[in-house]
DNA sequence: CTTCATTTTTGGTATAGACCAGAAGGGGTG
DNA sequence: CACCCCTTCTGGTCTATACCAAAAATGAAG
């Protein structure tokens, strides 16, 4: 796919782009609104548009609906090897991590999670939402899910920590083994109305299934993140 | 971002989503022309292609330059744990791999590469630029830079396969640690079109360091993959 | 100062039309 | 059969305009 060096919304994406990486625009700032980055220049909103497109699948700009566009903080860095919980991870770069809880019921065991935890389909099980942010933008939700039986009244404890300590510390359930599947996906409604960013937009998806010592299912995680805010290391020793 | 249920290019990209999902449509088929989907119902090209878009943000479909939308292919699934080189790993998912060498040189140790393999700058180091492609599809590029004194003449050997085992056996040098950084990221210009895909379109970018026991980098990697063509799985132990 | 209603600004969606470069296909030629 | 040219089709880029809903700013009222 070759290109031509003289399209114009490669050259607004890179006026802006300059702008950034010249400290003019810093993270967390509001870029100047769509028609006024036409300035008369005699380029039509939707090539402005096409530009400022780009710059978010980079990574280095993302929107809030309605009200502007803004410089991204760096992204979070994250290891599935090492699992500190999203918390403390997040503190040790020096960033403001919060979690809110958005909601929490008991459920029945559906078909698709009696497999995943081998109990039959109507088993209770408990369900949280929780929207979890870096610095005070919202980097991601997430829908757990933990065998009541393992863990009675769980609900009852305060969520919106660390619930793989609140399982140690309440219950003596320790994580054992981790499995993490990931993979790069569009956020859909449910998951980009939480996170406050428009539908359709890329992310990623992190599914986490934690077992105990005996190989039960502690734990199913399902993550929905935005993409420009993380980045993921894994230090391996080969057998 | 509360949406409405009655957006355009949401019912266009349903009805498109269900004739795939449905089986009209299979993996690697051709969709109808952009304006063939307009079939006259009043809605514009632009309307189309917003749809189209965010199908393929959901990795549904994919898009050759000018030749025509096309259903994609599953992705492959990977797991940096468990390094045993891209084709024995698609292969063993049922798939056909192939590599293609775009470049083979030696160069001269950039400042960026110094620090990374401890050598100075200028030491001889061989660089090999390769194209993978699962299906015939390309679904990555990689940058992959190698010590030449730690392997003098390696750019005469075979460079197609894998280089893991060329290492090993022309060399006796065996990767005992890996270190694997993913992030999304836009594919820029190069990448782009080594994989014959638009630049802009959101990718993985995956950079792998691999040592040997003594702790010296033996291998360094960068690879782009398409977004759609890759998913990742780990299971850790943990201590 | 806070609170609430109004106005302005902003991005989101949609239409219509235009031109271009590259891919694909057809047909003739050697 | 292979090769090359030419036409057609396709997605890529761009302009211009319009209206909407939500966010932000404003100003009046308490």
């Amino acid at each position: 796919m070759t290109q031509p060096d003289s399209l114009h919304y490669l050259g607004v994406r890179d006026a802006i782009a300059a702008r950034i990486a010249g400290g003019e625009l810093k993270p967390g700032e509001r870029l100047p609104s769509e028609r006024q980055l036409q300035v008369g220049g005699g380029v039509a909103r939707g090539t402005i548009r096409e530009a400022l497109f780009q710059l978010e699948a980079e990574g280095v700009i993302y929107r809030k609906d309605r009200s502007g566009w803004y410089v991204s903080p760096p992204p979070v860095v994250y290891d599935p090897t090492r699992w500190e919980g999203f918390m403390s991870y997040v503190e040790a770069q020096g960033r403001r991590p919060t979690t809110e809880t958005l909601s929490k019921t008991e459920i029945a065991c559906t078909p698709v999670l009696a497999p995943i935890f081998g109990r039959p389909v109507g088993a209770p099980m408990y369900r949280i939402r929780r929207r979890r942010s870096v610095d005070g933008r919202a980097v991601l939700v997430e829908t757990i899910v933990v065998d009541a039986a393992m863990a009675p009244d769980l609900l009852s404890h305060p969520l919106d920590g660390s619930l793989t300590s609140v399982l140690k510390s309440a219950y003596n359930i320790a994580v054992a083994r981790n499995r993490v599947d990931m993979q790069p996906c569009a956020l859909t409604r449910g998951e980009a109305e939480a996170l406050q960013i428009k539908s359709g937009l890329p992310g990623l998806n992190v599914v986490r299934t934690s077992y105990d010592a005996q190989g039960r299912v502690v734990e199913f995680d399902r993550e929905y993140w935005r993409h420009d805010a993380l980045k993921i290391s894994v230090d391996i020793r080969v057998r």
